[in-house]
DNA sequence: ATCGCCATGTAATGTTATTACATCAATTGC
DNA sequence: GCAATTGATGTAATAACATTACATGGCGAT
């Protein structure tokens, strides 16, 4: 199983958060695609839920905002943690996955016994070149 | 420098969030101190935007709301990053600290050449209690 | 007393997200 | 074919979260 075609106003969400150069508020979003015939927040809610539950966007907690996927790979499945920095400067916003975060969160939370669901890591503050 | 006295909002607000068995958002905060005066959101905010400076109280993103500093430690320094559970089912919240994680992060981070200033960790999922 | 500083009070507004209800299209089962 | 179901969509209204702007009050330093 993997992604499922894309509906039309999920190709707009999509297609806006590609080509845009960092993260966009769900209302950005909806401002962006007027022209194509979005008029109510929930049409972008909506897709974008779709998109997050598909894998193809992530949603930044700490700004309340949207960014396409840049993993490399395919979607087909599910990629682990996924962790972010995030520009105070320049907005720019990189994803990044690690192992060995993984591995010790998931000890750390097994300790608990805790099961997750979804983990969060957004690492704010200034890219090379915002020093 | 310690922690600064508080003023009498600061206390307040500290309080509530002190005998809270959950975290709070700030419109509840503010229901919880009508009766002492309490009567826009702003005087919750900036009270928590001094909080949160002191290290009392802990701001999760991913629920929008604010939960006192659980560490067992004094705030007269500052406490390295900080990571959460949070219980979808009860809503319970648990702060825990780890230096693996934080060396590892500050690795990755920094093979990119990123600044941090404020790491967010925010572990979603369920309790033992409510497996 | 005057100034500067910080905490506070109040109102208005801005931003983000959801609820409720109606409509439409494709699919399934009869 | 045609009702029933399902999933996507459209629209309006509202809820939830956060900030801006401006006025006031307390208090220590000069
Ligand atoms: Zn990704
Ligand atoms: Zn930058
Ligand atoms: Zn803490
Ligand atoms: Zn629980």
């Amino acid at each position: 199983m993997g992604t499922p075609q894309l509906t039309k106003n999920q190709s707009l969400v999509m297609g806006a958060l590609a080509h845009s150069d960092g993260p966009m508020s769900a209302y950005t979003i909806l401002d962006k695609l007027r022209d194509h015939g979005f008029r109510a927040p929930l049409q972008v809610y909506r897709a974008l839920d779709k998109l997050l539950e598909y894998g193809l966007v992530h949603r930044l907690e700490s700004l309340n905002a949207f960014v396409a996927c840049t993993c490399p790979q395919d979607h087909d499945h599910e990629h682990g943690v996924t962790a972010f920095t995030i520009c105070e400067g320049c907005g720019q916003v990189t994803e990044f996955h690690d192992e060995a975060i993984e591995q010790r969160l998931s000890t750390l939370v097994r300790a608990q016994s805790f099961k997750t669901e979804k983990t969060t890591i957004e690492i704010r503050g200034h890219c090379k070149s915002c020093a």
